[in-house]
RNA sequence: GGUUCGGUGGCCGAGCGGCUAGGCAGAGCUCUGCAAAAGCUCCUACAGCGGUUCAAAUCCGCUCCGAACCUCCA
């Protein structure tokens, strides 16, 4: 078992791979940014969570005692600053003729569905961000206080100038100052702020919002970075572990942050800032601003024009895992396909170890003892060096080789010592299952229907004795049409699968 | 335009000074009544040009190409 003071982990702050020690010995903080419900999710936004849980499931293996907060954006914010501020979830439900709140609670949930059909862990805490205005109002004022926001016209802004000139802004996204003052956009509007890169902390809102609560400053709603830093702060504390999210939310997001909070709780907020990499299609970012995005329920049911099949929650786990979470990873039809391809044989491979036993009739093979031990082993180490996933299933798929290899092919005749095959099953179920969190997806475990199966399975055993193949025949394909497949082994026996 | 990061075999992708990951696809063979699966074998690449080094996909420089961020975005 890999020991918990050699994990490694890229930190975006510094720009380096660092020994992770938390704050509190034994114990990790982690905030990840969650969805804005108001829309579906796609497959960029499964990246992201599906990298934070199998961060979080490491943790957890190392021993850690993780409180794991991702958020539920449901508070809009205003579509771009400078326009007309417009609160996105009311906007789009008076297109649809919604109650704000209802739009919420569909998308909510139906992000839910997707993190439990992708078999990501519940967070300890997943908290909302009208939840918690309250706190966002008190943070504000207390920024105010501190003299880094003014008011106007019942709004409140942060000044990133006089903040800037005090600390290092745009250290995580590697931003100067002076560079976005060059290169920000002419907007209309804009006059109220004092300047361009100033974001708001609150926004006064217009009366045909729906969507609005009262504060010092008038009616309105909270700004979007403002959320994330009051309820990291109200479950984490003022310095906690690790913050991620997306590298697309470096800045201005993550920026904006570490603004708050410094001036706030006079803190960095987290030690240490992962982030996921994009999901591209055709070499582009798979986003909103780029309307390329392929929902998770299209995924999920093949109902897309460029998608040729549908691709399970698994194999969409799996294409993710195989790719480190911080390189780009590109959609194509062909990929997925071999993910799914590949997942299958790894976890038939994976079923086969657990009925493998040391066997006294046969020659023990230490050479490739020692292959088994040293691959396994080395899940430990790929895992510590900042979650690469990649190489762990690299390994796993060398020794699907010998595991099959050992069970019907060229190394049929010889055997691993007990101890061997324990480690080597201890470690593919913690990797595989634990860490991984993938699960065997086969459909039907229904008792009546494995035993009209068995059944048929038998008849066709009779008629292959007779040399009948024309029924044997009959038999496999047509329960081969109905998705269940025959196997005949080598042995005499006949398994079967659920496709 | 600024900042940052990339360009690896038919496709997807690890690696980031020496030991030429892995998956998928393709070819041949073995097993099998036939299939399927599995095994064995083959296909062996690092954008281009220079440089450093005993040794470079890996370091440095230049060129070409691409992406992300600078605006809501995982």
């Amino acid at each position: 078992m890999a020991s918990i003071s050699s994990l490694k982990v890229h930190n975006s702050y510094t720009r380096q791979k660092e020994i992770f020690t938390p704050i509190t010995p034994g114990h990790v903080g982690m905030y990840v940014c969650g969805p804005t419900v108001s829309g579906e999710s796609h497959l960029g936004h499964a990246r992201g969570f599906i990298t934070f849980d199998f961060i979080y499931r490491y943790l957890l293996h190392l021993g850690y005692e993780v409180r794991y907060v991702r958020n539920i954006t449901d508070a809009g914010h205003f579509e771009e600053e400078g326009r007309e501020a417009e609160d996105k979830i009311t906007r789009k439900a008076v297109l649809e003729r919604l109650e704000p709140m209802e739009l919420v609670q569909k998308y909510t949930n139906l992000f839910h569905w997707a993190m439990r059909e992708l078999n990501n862990l519940e967070p300890s805490i997943e908290p909302t961000a009208t939840g918690h205005i309250v706190e966002e109002i008190t943070m504000i004022e207390e920024i105010i206080r501190q003299g880094y926001a003014y008011v106007i016209n019942g709004s409140v802004y942060f000044d990133v100038k006089k903040y800037a000139s005090e600390y290092p802004y745009g250290k995580l996204s590697g931003k100067v100052l002076d560079d976005l003052l060059e290169t920000t956009r002419t907007l209309e509007g804009q006059d109220e702020k004092r300047n361009r890169q100033d974001f708001a902390l609150w926004k006064l809102a217009p009366p045909e919002h729906i969507m609005r609560w009262a504060s010092p400053w008038g009616e309105g709603f909270p700004g979007w970075h403002i959320e994330c830093s009051a309820m990291s702060t109200k479950y984490l504390g003022k310095e906690f572990d690790i913050h991620g999210g997306g590298m697309d939310l470096q800045f201005p997001h993550h920026e904006s942050e570490i603004a708050q909070s410094t001036i706030a709780n006079h803190h960095m907020p987290a030690r240490y800032w992962l982030h996921n990499n994009m999901i591209t299609l055709n070499g582009k970012k798979m986003g909103k601003s780029y309307g390329n995005q392929i929902r998770l329920t299209e995924m999920f049911s093949g109902g897309h024009p460029l998608l040729q099949q549908a691709y399970s929650p698994m194999t969409i786990r799996f294409f993710i895992l195989q790719t480190h979470y911080r390189s780009t990873l590109d959609f194509s039809n062909e990929a997925l396909q071999a993910a799914e391809k590949g997942l299958k044989r790894l976890w038939e491979a994976y079923q086969e170890l657990l009925k493998l036993n040391f066997d006294p009739a046969k020659t023990r093979n230490e050479e490739l003892e020692n292959q088994f031990f040293k691959y396994c082993r080395e899940f430990d180490e790929f895992m510590s060096d900042d979650f690469n996933t990649a190489k762990v299933l690299a390994n796993m798929f060398t020794l699907v080789n010998h595991i099959n290899s050992l069970k019907t092919g060229s190394l049929s005749k010889t055997t691993l010592s007990a101890e061997c095959f324990d480690f080597a099953k201890r470690q593919f179920k913690d990797y595989l299952e634990n860490i991984l969190g993938l699960k065997g997806e086969s459909k039907a475990d229904n008792g009546k229907l494995n035993g009209v199966v068995e059944l048929l399975i038998e008849i066709r055993k009779d008629a292959k004795t007779k040399k009948d193949y024309s029924t044997s025949d009959k038999i496999r394909n047509q329960l081969q049409q109905l998705g269940i497949l025959l196997k005949d082994e080598k042995d005499g026996g006949v398994s079967y699968s659920f496709g």
